[in-house]
DNA sequence: AAATCCGGTTTCAAAATGCAACCCTATTCG
DNA sequence: CGAATAGGGTTGCATTTTGAAACCGGATTT
């Protein structure tokens, strides 16, 4: 038996990660917010073999984190296109991206630089936030107890 | 040949899914951010086989997400604790639940329900945003063009 | 002294993965 | 027009991973 299945858990991470937990579907989440929509890109920029590829990209339209769009004038061509349940991953992933590129930084160094296209000046890291904006560790938050059921279990 | 690894690649989400990108690693974090720490206890709150247990903890340990601490008074007892590395991906994790409760509701509907310790209130949603503090989207923000290179690669 | 707990390791069947080869439908090239 | 090529898959097969359960050895409890 391989592979544990978390569609039922009462634990939302264990239901997020279900549908982008696996090793390719956030690197291809993360390739479409780039711009990426083609089957032939993503094999290329990713590396990933075709029927895995095809795979995922069933699945995260199942889940409808992307969309197959029908962009043949005449027929066989396909777009795959984040959905807005796609795009709100986007804190997810820079919230990754900032953490690789924090405690693994790449050998030739280049950090993820990411602007604000009217301002142009870099995005902050990404943090948790209490009600007034202030940034949160996680030794400043607790959960209530009557969310504690929730919160233990896988 | 099974699952491809990417601790050489020069994308930073790549080499942060290494460490903590498979099925188990992350929920492995998230309980030990709520407080668990013995081996016993991972196992039986996650349902996780032991043999994976112990393979995905040391491999933790190894990446330095979390710390072996030896508690036993006469030898053989441990504890892993969160490193501040393992702290850090707070905001991930976060991110990931506020998205899963958002997007794949417990059927039983209990959200994520995180509170200011000093406050009492519940946390933001969290959001990527710019240097004035203002939340953007995927479509406010664009990635300079030198470091596009980086970008597109897996 | 026997039973139990903790933290593992071993064994083995059932998936998941990767590669390569193949397929069918456009479209492009000569 | 015919042949070659590109896009988007599917199929087979060998290699890995995974999960369940059995086993293990040192502490602690009873």
């Amino acid at each position: 038996m391989a592979r544990k299945r978390f569609d039922d858990s009462n634990c939302s991470v264990a239901r997020a990660l279900n549908e982008v937990g696996d090793w390719w579907s956030l690197l291809i989440v993360l390739h479409a917010m780039y711009g990426t929509r083609r089957f032939v890109d993503f094999q290329q920029q990713l590396g990933i073999a075709k029927n895995i590829l095809c795979d995922r990209l069933a699945k995260l339209v199942d889940n409808e984190v992307l969309r197959k769009v029908d962009v043949g004038e005449h027929g066989s061509r396909f777009e795959y296109r984040l959905t807005e349940k796609g795009r709100d991953l986007f804190p997810v992933v820079v919230a990754l991206r900032q953490w690789g590129d924090k405690w693994n930084p790449a050998p030739d160094g280049q950090p993820l630089d990411l602007r604000d296209r009217d301002t142009g000046k870099p995005v902050q890291p990404v943090t948790v936030r209490n009600a007034e904006g202030q940034p949160l560790s996680i030794r400043d938050v607790f959960v209530p107890d009557n969310a504690e059921s929730d919160s233990k279990t896988a």
